[in-house]
RNA sequence: GGCUAUGUAGCUCAGUUGGUUAGAGCACACGACUCAUAAUCGUGGUGUCGGCGGUUCAAAUCCGCCCAUAGCCA
């Protein structure tokens, strides 16, 4: 059985910025395919952007741009930077106005076009420039396509067209040999509906005064390739130029928004056959990200996320486990920070970062930091790790991916009842017990190593630093399936940063309750709207420079049950060895901020002289960490 | 109007081919514990399983009709 996987997510249109949408779609591509690639897959993922079209010369117009130029903003600095932040691990990113393509394209053309499928014909109706095709009269509300701003244009047209319809008693039939070809399966439904009736053939080029933006019928120079034939033969022509389509084009996997099923759905299917190529193997489709009120998401509306503000406040981490666990593969789900806090704090914060701080003190502590050897295999948490795996790969391939990591969860929990059980600290005050205490902790670390790789699909940088904090590196999903992989001896670090730091959640401000917020007269608030802030007395116990900002300083502060993270612009008066030891004032319910990369957990107090000399505000007597300050 | 999917605890969702008192997480309350990121663990629900009717010894699960929501098609 060759174990070979090739994944593609939707290129994106490159005619406006990436939304919390490309971003969602993304993610869910990626986690596939670090998840075949763990299971030992030789992975192949791909995405791109989409440049062609009369939308996007009308876009690069607008913006007072050529259209390459526009293209090249678009791709290069609005799109692929965010997946670079995001982690997103395509091995190819493919652009529809790259030379590669283009000479893909004009191949395929030639090979439909030989093969007879491709005929002239003039064509006269409505056309809708918003969407760019012909539409019919029915389709219209009060004169105009639903979604466009401007009514359709009377317009003829002399166009190449490709002999769809003949394919389609060939598609209905595959359709029906292949169940799991579209999936989920409400979208096969629906393709099998949109089927039962005539598709007509696809209109592919356009003409060239018209739309000069695409690439030329290579027997025609008048004409250009419409552009959804061009760019769905994005997926092919990526493996094609690098020489390896044979390999990976027979297992691939497409991962679309619902909103452009029928493309990849029906015209993608019959150009394949037409140009004798294999179909895919699967079609993905995923539904879109509402606002937390369940309301469709836009600008419009002002209600759309900004997905680099929610990697600024939350990390990638955070946002890929999010998107993924709260939402169905399929369906249409709200979406908003509150659920990013959610699950930062109880899934990942809570359960698995506390865990594994927890096992990392009491090695430290009780076994010198080297790691036991081997726990038995046959405990009942040894037998349930090494059965996540496969519970967790059924999951995966039934895209319930939600489920799949609600199953590793359950696991760390169990892990933690584990330890709360075995009570490890009383083990250590009796030395004859010492090979039941280094079996107990093994058994975590195990456990922990296990859920970290059934995890690290979600979690593209922190499986790594999770286990890189007890001394370990990677694995395969197949490695998790056996106990004991954890080496005896292993080091454990020393120091370790937290791995998911908490924020406090966000007190979610509706514009109701804004409104009935008490107006306080002349400035003047009352003695409630002060109780609302926490002062706490507060020891600096580090402090250094922040590497990116000149006028920041790193604190980290004891408030006598916890420490914690501030970020103060108070680096042009005071050098960072004389704060520490000192006691100052912390604003402790401040929400977090992240300050040029670092988080901030709060606020220190200063004042300000007439020459704008800043001094923090310290206690007159000793104080104790921790104290309220009213 | 037709087709498809969904409708289960305050919220998000599991419930395999119909079978014992319908489950989990979150949130909330109380308790235990101290290794840990005010953390973890335990305990706590009179839920009309959207409604009505049917098949069956037995239905959240199968069938019919209806209602609601979403999508697709017209």
């Amino acid at each position: 059985m060759s174990k070979i996987f090739y994944e593609t997510a939707a290129i994106d249109y490159a005619n406006a910025a990436p939304h919390i949408g490309h971003v969602y779609e993304k993610i869910i591509a990626d986690f596939l395919a670090r998840f075949h690639r763990l299971d030992g897959y030789d992975t192949n993922f791909v995405t791109g952007t989409d440049e062609h079209g009369e939308k996007i010369a009308r876009a690069a117009k607008n913006a007072g741009q050529e259209p390459q130029k526009f293209v090249d903003y678009v791709s290069e600095e609005l799109f692929q930077p965010i997946y670079r932040r995001l982690e997103i691990s395509y091995d190819d990113y493919i652009r529809t106005t790259s030379p590669r393509h283009r000479k893909y394209v004009q191949e395929v053309l030639k090979k439909v076009y030989d093969a007879g499928d491709i005929y002239y014909a003039e064509y006269e109706g409505l056309y809708s420039v918003g969407s760019e095709r012909f539409v019919t009269e029915k389709e219209l509300v009060g004169g105009v396509l639903p979604g466009d701003s401007e009514p359709p244009i009377l317009r003829k047209e002399a166009n190449y067209f490709f002999r769809m319809e003949k394919y389609r008693p060939w598609l209905v039939e595959y359709l029906k040999e292949h169940p799991e070809l579209i999936q989920p399966v409400a979208y096969r439904n629906e393709v099998l509906e949109m089927l039962k009736e005539p598709i007509g053939d696809l209109s592919i080029s356009r003409p060239k005064d018209r739309v000069p933006w695409g690439i030329p019928i290579p027997w025609d120079d008048q004409h250009v390739t419409y552009v959804w034939f061009d760019a769905l033969l994005a997926y092919a022509s990526s493996l094609a130029s690098r020489g390896i389509f044979e390999k990976y084009w027979p297992h691939a996997w497409h991962v679309i928004g619902k909103d452009i099923l029928k493309p990849h759905a029906v015209f993608w299917p019959t150009m394949l056959k037409s140009a004798g190529l294999p179909l895919y193997k699967r079609l993905v489709v995923h539904g879109h990200i509402l606002a937390m009120d369940g309301r469709k998401m836009g600008k419009s509306l002002g209600n759309a996320i900004d997905p680099v503000v929610l990697l600024d406040k939350f990390g990638v981490d955070a946002v890929h486990y999010a998107l993924l666990r709260d939402t169905s593969l399929g369906s249409d789900s709200p979406f908003g920070e509150e659920i990013v806090v959610q699950r930062l704090n109880a899934d990942l914060a809570n359960d698995l970062g506390n865990l594994l701080s927890r096992v990392r003190t009491m090695l430290l502590k009780y076994c010198g930091g080297v790691l036991p050897a081997p726990s038995p295999a046959d405990s009942e948490i040894a037998r349930h790790g090494v059965a996540l795996a496969g519970k967790v790969r059924v999951y995966v391939d039934e895209l319930k991916l939600h489920l799949a990591l609600e199953e590793a969860l359950q696991y760390v929990r169990s892990l933690n009842k584990f330890v709360n059980d075995a009570k490890p600290w009383e083990l250590a005050r009796d030395p004859a017990r010492l090979k039941e205490l280094e079996d107990v902790l093994y058994t975590v670390v195990e456990g922990l190593r296990i859920a970290s790789v059934a995890l690290e699909a979600a979690l593209p940088t922190k499986a790594k630093e999770l286990r890189a904090a007890l001394g370990l590196g990677g694995f395969t999903l197949a490695q998790t399936e056996t106990w004991g992989l954890s080496p005896q001896g292993t080091r454990i670090p020393q120091e370790a940063p937290i791995l998911f730091p908490k924020l406090e959640a966000k007190p979610a401000p509706t514009p109701e309750a804004e409104a009935l917020e008490p107006q306080a007269p002349n400035g003047l608030i009352t003695l409630e709207d002060f109780a609302k802030v926490e002062l706490r007395v507060a020891e600096v116990v580090k402090c250094e420079k922040h590497p990116k900002a000149d006028k920041l300083l790193v604190l980290t502060l004891n408030v006598g049950d916890h420490t914690r993270q501030v970020v103060s612009g108070i680096a042009q008066w005071y050098a960072p060895q004389s704060l520490v030891g000192r006691k100052l004032v912390l604003v402790a319910n401040l929400k977090p901020a992240v300050l040029r990369g670092i988080e901030s957990q709060g606020m220190i107090l200063a004042g300000e002289d007439a020459a704008g000399n800043v001094v923090v505000v310290s206690p007159e007597k000793d104080l104790p960490p921790g104290a309220k300050v009213r």
